[in-house]
DNA sequence: TTCCATGCAAAGTGTTTGCAATAAT
DNA sequence: ATTATTGCAAACACTTTGCATGGAA
């Protein structure tokens, strides 16, 4: 059984553990955290004073692409990274302040969002992603 | 009644038309459009040959915050510009080689894609993003 | 001891901006 | 004639990469 605890997952995997590592995952703990990178460096540099914004990219990347963490494009120019991937989940953003919340699938009705999940949000939009295989890449 | 024509809607809001943003509205036409600024260039170089890549992004900056384009981030690094306002819809993104297509609201059953919505497409995912104030900035 | 991760600085993207020349109204 | 738009090139923000050093296993 997986555990709850990232950095045992990674080292399962594997993963050379190192502290910047170590306090870029501890920088990517709990829920409603979307950090952009340079919110992660700075978390992380309260740990690690010497980690490196390079380090802290590279790490993301590798977080992402093992599917510990997910990446997403909300607006702005930025990536922001959610370490919440074992609950799915969905988002919900501020246009004025771009505050972030997560949201979870049990409180949709049909495509609104029903009292607790709105966090008392005044809502004027919703954007759906669908995502797979298109027929011809199915094929290849 | 607002004409369905863009380059109208544009001049009875005072917009200055040019050739240049002349063949923007032109690449920006039709459904399941979603351009990045360097196709949107690309193509309005067909019709005017010196446009210029600021040229065109000016532009989209404009039909953006006019609210008679969308601006999507999809995933990877470029924004897509979506020209279909007029008719609210979500999107379906291959993850192998990016194609995009628009999904009408109605074709969607609770939070999954029906039939004709599909587009044949093999679904592994979806994500919604929910916009709209926070309770702060609703005081605000 | 081996190999990988790190930091640095340079390079890369995609996008924005200042400015003088030009064109739309 | 007036004023906004254009193209160019430089500037920008974010992210990635090459390489020598240092550290984890």
């Amino acid at each position: 059984m997986p555990t709850d605890v990232l950095l045992d997952r990674l080292r399962a995997r594997g993963w050379r553990v190192t502290p910047q590592r170590r306090a870029v995952a501890q920088a990517l703990t709990g829920e409603h955290v979307h950090l952009t990178a340079e919110q992660v460096h700075a978390a992380a540099r309260g740990i690690v004073p010497e980690i490196s914004l390079a380090t802290v990219y590279n790490t993301l990347n590798e977080l992402v692409s093992m599917g510990e963490v997910a990446e997403l494009r909300l607006d702005g120019s930025s990536s922001r990274y959610d370490p919440n991937v074992g609950h799915p989940h969905h988002h919900l953003v501020c246009r004025s302040c771009r505050a972030v919340l997560d949201v979870h699938p049990e409180g949709l009705d049909a495509l609104g969002l029903g009292g607790e999940e709105r966090h008392g949000y005044a809502l004027d939009g919703v954007e759906i992603v669908f995502r797979g295989l298109c027929p011809d890449c199915t094929v290849a």
